[in-house]
RNA sequence: GGGCCGUUAGCUCAGCUGGUAGAGCAGGGGACUCUUAAUCCCAAGGUCGCAGGUUCGAUCCCUGCACGGCCCA
């Protein structure tokens, strides 16, 4: 026999619970109630079977009397529709007193140890629905993450930023330094690229004078995994007309605040072990004097490798100045970066999209800020004079690992674009911060794994 | 890419010095009208990740491979 295809007014589990609990133990109150979810638990007393239901917003015991609502004939894991009377149990628990009970979906396979759920971190990653059904608490952290999202954007929205869409396949990537994954277009008849970031994209549109834009969307970058690091992750990028990075700043800190308000009710969290406040404001230091407190600030290549030797640093890979002030930065000012720290004033070699500072032409600026020892973003008062871009383009190339330039991206900025502050946030990262993970993929639905077999 | 660890029933885990594998939950059968990881009785459930090697005999020791985790690059 066929299952239902549907169950009209249907309620959410957590507003019976609140009726339920008006009920005095013992009783049965109020108005017939439908509930649907799936079963999670049976504690069989012959002539009266105890059900627990599960649905997205919450838990509540059925209480199936035969006499009443028929024999039972489930299994753990089925999908019911449940109608009844709110009741509570002689012993207080909170139940629907069920007068029809609807199979909606058979379950075929057993469900996962009740009591233990899925831990093998394998399994919940490439069977993520299991691990979503047996574990409410990951329901509620996916739920934090879409919250984020829609916090994000609600907060550009309101602030007049237009939200765009760029092309993620593109003949020619840039805008971050990264290697990309490489498609191919059979009508085009030509490679393209997966983008690794949505930069130059949206400064050609402040060009076109849309003024403030964002767009938060997936990048894609082949390189090594990490508990920081995934092949394919979420990234909001925005960009001001008349602004500069100070104005940044300001509204990275806010638009942080006022995401982790709205999503977890609080700025204070517990992230990679320490507890940390991501109210503004946040701590602001020069990239140079954190440089300089460490005895690490040069300018000469071979003596910062020196250095970075002497501190047990493995610098063999890297073969510029820039990469070696990249691995001292990483390895030693990140980890030491735990409240919520913005970090500013970067050489220009290491920032090719950078203004420069009033004071030193060698200084840009840019910034990074970090909590938790972790990087969750990065931004700068934008280079808008086409020559010098150009400029930053070819000593970018002359560096053998660095990125390839644009001019087309450079004919658009001959055309005038405005002062403008840019900046790019991690949304993985600020999930991970905001739900207390440690590890990214805890934080993307399906992480990518090896195909097995 | 390197180091360490893991892979045993659908799930969570035991398995001694090498002698052909066990529990709980789930699933099957039965008892029970107030349970909360309900309880009780019965029966069933396995290519011990894969491939080799050593051995009379390998879940166990050795080698390689696959997948995963953590750390390092």
């Amino acid at each position: 026999m066929a299952l239902p295809k549907r169950f009209p007014d249907r309620e959410e589990i957590a507003a019976l619970r609140v009726e339920a609990d008006r009920v005095e133990p013992g009783e049965e109150a109020g108005e017939p109630r439908r509930v649907a979810g799936r079963v999670m638990a049976r504690r069989d007393m012959g002539k009266l079977v105890f059900l627990d239901l599960v649905d997205r917003s919450g838990k509540i015991q059925l209480l199936v009397a035969e006499d009443r609502a028929g024999p039972v004939d489930l299994d753990l894991g089925d999908i019911v529709g449940a109608t009844g009377i709110p009741a509570k149990t002689r012993r207080g628990e909170a139940s629907l007193a069920v007068t029809e009970l609807e199979l909606l979906a058979k379950i075929r396979r057993p469900l996962p140890d009740t009591f233990h759920g899925v831990t093998e971190t394998e399994t919940r990653y490439r069977q993520r629905y299991l691990d979503l059904l047996m574990s409410e608490e990951s329901r509620r952290e996916f739920e934090v993450r879409a919250r984020i999202v829609a916090s994000i954007r609600r907060y550009l929205d309101d602030r007049g930023f237009v939200e765009v869409e760029t092309p993620i396949l593109q003949p020619r990537y840039g805008g971050a330094l990264a290697n990309p994954f490489v498609t191919h277009s059979n009508e085009l008849d030509q490679d393209l690229y997966l983008r690794i970031a949505t930069e130059l994209y949206l400064k050609r549109l402040i060009v076109g004078g849309l003024e403030r834009v964002y767009e938060l969307g997936r990048d894609f970058r082949n390189e090594s995994v990490s508990y920081k690091h995934a092949p394919e992750f979420t990234m909001v990028e925005w960009y001001e007309a008349y602004a500069d990075y100070e104005d940044t700043m300001r509204r990275i800190e806010e638009l942080v605040e006022t995401a982790a308000r709205e999503t977890i009710g609080t700025t204070k969290v517990t992230f990679r072990g320490h507890e940390v406040d991501l109210a503004a404001p946040w701590k602001r230091v020069k990239l140079v004097e954190q440089l300089e407190e460490r005895g690490l600030w040069t300018r000469d290549e071979d003596e910062l490798r020196r250095l970075l030797d002497e501190r047990g640093v493995d610098t063999s890979a890297n073969d510029t100045w820039s990469k070696l002030v990249d691995h001292a930065l990483s390895h030693l000012v990140e980890p030491d970066l735990i409240e919520p720290t913005i970090l500013h004033d970067y050489p220009v070699e290491v920032s090719p999209f950078a203004r420069p500072t009033d004071d030193d032409p060698s200084i840009v600026e840019r910034f990074e800020f970090f909590v938790g020892g972790m990087e969750l973003g990065n931004a700068f008062t934008e280079i808008n004079d086409p020559d010098e871009q150009a400029e930053r383009f070819a000593q970018q190339a002359a560096d053998a690992a660095g990125q390839q330039g644009d001019p087309d991206y450079v004919e658009a900025l001959a055309y005038g674009m405005p002062p403008t502050g840019g900046l790019g946030l991690g949304i993985d990262r600020l999930a991970m911060a905001l739900t207390g993970k440690e590890n990214i993929r805890d934080t993307i639905l399906f992480p990518a794994l090896r195909e097995r077999d």
